[in-house]
RNA sequence: CGGGGCAUGGCGCAGUCUGGUAGCGCACCUGGUUUGGGACCAGGGGGUCGCAGGUUCAAAUCCUGCUGCCCCGACCA
């Protein structure tokens, strides 16, 4: 992409309403645009962004046997009037009526629905384990949205429903989601803690939220320093196999947030400098719920013994939108975003230093092809801009590899090349800028 | 929903106390000089001052009502 082409709306000045980190830096460098309180619009650097960790979290969802579907925004009052909720949310849903004054809303979340489509077609054990998911915008009307996409009213979340027999059965299927959660969050650089969270009603140890630690999260947790470190399960991880040990392994250690929160356990069990107390975000939510939805709303299947009995069910959330800026909030520096090189919008920045002459122009056009060629992303900076400014602009988004273009190093053959993270700088010839750039971009996909 | 604050061009702000017909920086357009870390000169375009009433010869400015947005609290992917 050329960036002279490229719908970027970059400020300089910090937007006065943004307060922390993330949102200021989604702002600045163009990613997302406020329509209202609370609901963005996605402009396309940061749509880019969105759109690839959203495939990550597809692909960890679709290894564990998962399948997606596309259940609709807007959903009819009644199968929530059906499960007892269309009273219970209260204000947080935005019920809305058509033209003929039927009752609707718009989803806040699909249990009732997935329930509904559920029972309309599956009648036997025999079609079980099923777990259904989407990646879906809901609506949550809260009292304060705030701090950019991290809580939003509309937010896009992939949200999983699992269908088991029985509550082993449930078991099996939530350690599956747990493993693939530990997987998503790790491929797109984060430290995820999966931390033991209210079950409700239900109780058991069977509700977990993942946590990534950041000093602007919203909530405070504490946890062993031991859970940090643990190796997160590689692509090999066998889902039909037993995931208990590895779950157990995780949840071991202490870790919690201050709701479920015991200091007198915390001190007993954690030596004190291994001790952490901090703030964190929730990334991911995942909890079994048995039989709250099937009961009420008759979501039965034939066991064995051709006795009906209702499914136990499970839910998994991950919010796309936050994770954006969860990731941004965990990676960056004061000249702005640090992406990951698995979400980063392009895989390379081209800085042409000197746009309008020939030589140069003719030595990034050169790259920018080859660079297209072999399947790397490329945002080329061709801009009339002056160097600060460009380099200012590159930094700001982020890009994980840059490639520094201008007629000094050409004389010599040669161009800079920067890693982003690091802040190297490295004059090297102009095949091995691109052949480093073509091995760094390979390298991004985990 | 309680408490606090803000609303003036795309962004950041001054002007409001003390009414006199709107200004600065950045961005944008034209021309020129520049070009290796956010250039300079000259010229130019763009604002019914959040909305609605009221006071006044005259309102961004004073009065009343409303709306939107932000921050702090209780709730949440």
């Amino acid at each position: 992409m050329r960036l002279s082409r490229y719908f970027l709306p970059i400020l300089k000045e910090d937007p006065k309403e943004a307060e922390i980190v993330s949102h200021r830096l989604m702002l600045r460098a163009g990613m997302i645009r406020q329509e209202a309180s609370g609901i963005y619009a996605w402009l396309p650097l940061g749509l880019r962004v969105l759109g690839k960790v959203e495939r990550i979290v597809r692909e960890e969802q679709d290894r564990t046997g998962a399948m997606e579907l596309l259940m609709p925004t807007i959903q009819p009052a009644d199968l929530w009037i059906e499960s007892g909720r269309y009273n219970d949310y209260g204000q947080e849903m935005l019920r809305i009526r058509d033209r003929h004054d039927r009752a609707m809303l718009y989803g806040p979340t699909n249990e009732e629905m997935v329930t509904e489509m559920f029972r309309a077609s599956v009648r036997s054990y025999r079609d079980l384990p099923l777990n259904l998911y989407h990646i879906q915008w809901k609506f949550r009307d809260e009292v304060r949205p705030r701090f950019g996409v991290m809580r939003s009213r509309e937010f896009l979340m992939k949200d999983a429903y699992s269908f088991d027999v029985d509550k082993e059965g449930a078991r099996r299927s939530y350690n599956k989601m747990f493993v693939a959660y530990l997987r998503t969050f790790a491929r797109m650089g984060l430290t995820a803690i999966p931390m033991q969270a209210d079950s409700g009603p239900i109780g058991g140890d069977m509700s977990h939220e993942f946590i990534i630690l950041a000093t602007t999260g919203e909530s405070e947790v504490f946890c062993d320093r031991a859970v940090l470190d643990m190796p997160v399960p590689g692509e090999d991880v066998d889902y039909e196999g037993d995931l208990q040990p590895l779950v157990d392994k995780f949840t071991s250690r202490y870790a919690s947030t201050d709701e479920k929160h015991d200091p007198e356990e915390f001190a007993r069990e954690v030596s004190e400098d291994r001790r952490v107390s901090a703030r964190g975000i929730e990334v991911g939510h995942i909890f079994y719920f048995g039989t709250k939805y099937s009961e009420p709303m008759k979501a039965v299947v034939a066991g064995p013994d051709g006795m009906e009995k209702p499914v136990h069910m499970g839910s998994y959330g991950i919010g796309p939108t936050r994770l954006v800026a969860a990731i941004i909030e965990a990676s960056h520096d004061d000249a702005g975003i640090v992406w990951p090189g698995s979400v980063t919008p392009f895989d390379v920045g081209l800085i042409n230093l000197k746009a309008g002459d020939e030589t140069t122009d003719e030595a990034c056009d050169d790259i920018y092809g080859k660079l297209g060629n072999a399947g790397v992303d490329t945002l080329y900076d061709d801009t009339g801009d002056r160097a600060g400014a460009k380099f200012a602009t590159m930094d700001l988004i982020g890009l994980p590899f840059q490639i520094v273009v201008g007629p000094r190093g050409l004389a010599g053959g040669t161009a800079e090349i920067k890693v982003r993270a690091t802040g190297e700088r490295e004059t090297v010839s102009l095949e091995s800028a691109l052949a480093r750039a073509i091995e760094v971009a390979k390298g991004a996909t985990f």
